[in-house]
DNA sequence: CATCAGGGCCCTG
DNA sequence: CAGGGCCCTGAT
């Protein structure tokens, strides 16, 4: 366990109109403690060649809509390394995307305008590196909420590193060269199951592949998709979340997931459960290139009204 | 107690 | 390209 101190402070400018709230937490995210929302603030880490920082995103007090960055490390964190490290929390909350387009198709379909008026400026995010999402999305596979918790806590308790830093404790992902060297059955005593197998292919792919994220970020779409997709244990449910929340692609709704199809059923066609096939029509005819930003709107603010009243058919539907 | 599907993916035929 | 197998859990 290691102690982080505050190195560095600065107020960074997403693009205008910007969701501070909607961006920086997510209500349909499962909850881990590799991140913490409090107190309106975020933390959680980020490593960069193989250090560990601590990050601290809140709101900026001053009269400006910014957002107040605040690093935390071991040591002086010289300059070249706070512009590394603020363009990569710059794109990991999608601060440069520019929305305006989005805001002029959800005005015109009556189902969106209302949710896009109340989370006008809300980003696709992720906190995390290409690499530590995609271990997420292996934990999910397969397995109800409940269950992917334990795993990635499992993982965490025995590869992540705990770190402190503005009164919090949280655990920064293990580095992939570190799972890729261990034994099959050491993962699976964590009771991962057949996941095992596609820890230890995506981890030795991000090992000896220390550039893929940069390379990968600079791809159009389905190049991306295909490159992802060439890797063990990857599929196009785990595609679809690390186009959409990693690398920002807010036309990248291509799957829909049983649970997810039970939902959007409900909230499009007003219940009688929809192909698949149909609902992906439906959302391109309506939304265009802003598909799954707009998914992405209903699905938040859906998760976000259930946070404050209890919604009957939603509860049916999933299970924690 | 047994059985089964679950917030997929791989592999086989 | 359809469908069985894979791991573990909690629900029934």
């Amino acid at each position: 366990m290691s102690k982080l101190l505050l190195q560095h402070e600065e107020v960074i400018y997403p693009t205008y109109p910007f969701h501070y709230r909607g961006t920086l937490r997510k209500p349909s995210h499962f909850p881990a403690p590799v991140d913490c929302f409090k107190n309106n603030s975020l933390l959680f880490c980020i490593r960069m060649a193989s250090k560990i920082f601590g990050v601290k995103l809140s709101l900026n007090s001053g009269k400006s809509d910014g957002v107040c960055v605040s690093l935390y490390s071991n040591d002086n964190i010289p300059k070249d390394k706070v512009t590394d490290l603020i363009g990569e929390i710059r794109y990991r909350f999608g601060m440069d995307l520019k929305l305006e387009d989005f805001m002029n198709i959800a005005s015109d379909d009556p189902l969106l305008a209302p949710v896009e008026y109340r989370w006008r400026g809300m980003r696709p995010s992720c906190a995390f590196s290409l690499y530590e999402l995609l271990c997420i999305t292996i934990v999910l596979q397969n397995a109800q909420v409940s269950r992917s918790v334990k795993m990635l806590q499992a993982l965490l308790r025995q590869y992540g590193e705990t770190v402190q830093f503005d009164g919090e404790e949280l655990y920064a992902f293990w580095l992939p060269c570190l799972l890729a060297e261990v034994e099959e059955q050491e993962l699976r005593d964590l009771k991962v199951g057949y996941r095992a197998k596609s820890f230890l292919h995506v981890s030795r792919f991000f090992a000896n592949n220390p550039s893929f994220e940069d390379e990968i970020r600079t791809l159009p779409r389905d190049s991306a998709a295909k490159r992802l997709q060439e890797i063990y244990g990857v599929g196009p449910a785990s595609t679809g979340y690390l186009l959409f929340e990693s690398l920002k692609h807010l036309d990248a709704f291509n799957h829909v997931s049983p649970w997810e199809q039970k939902i959007l059923s409900h909230l499009i066609f007003q219940g009688e459960i929809v192909p698949m096939e149909r609902i992906l029509d439906e959302a391109r005819k309506r939304w265009g290139s802003w598909n799954m930003l707009a998914i992405h709107y209903l699905f938040e603010d859906l998760f976000w009204r259930r946070e404050h009243v209890k919604i009957d058919w939603l509860e049916a539907l999933i299970r924690l």
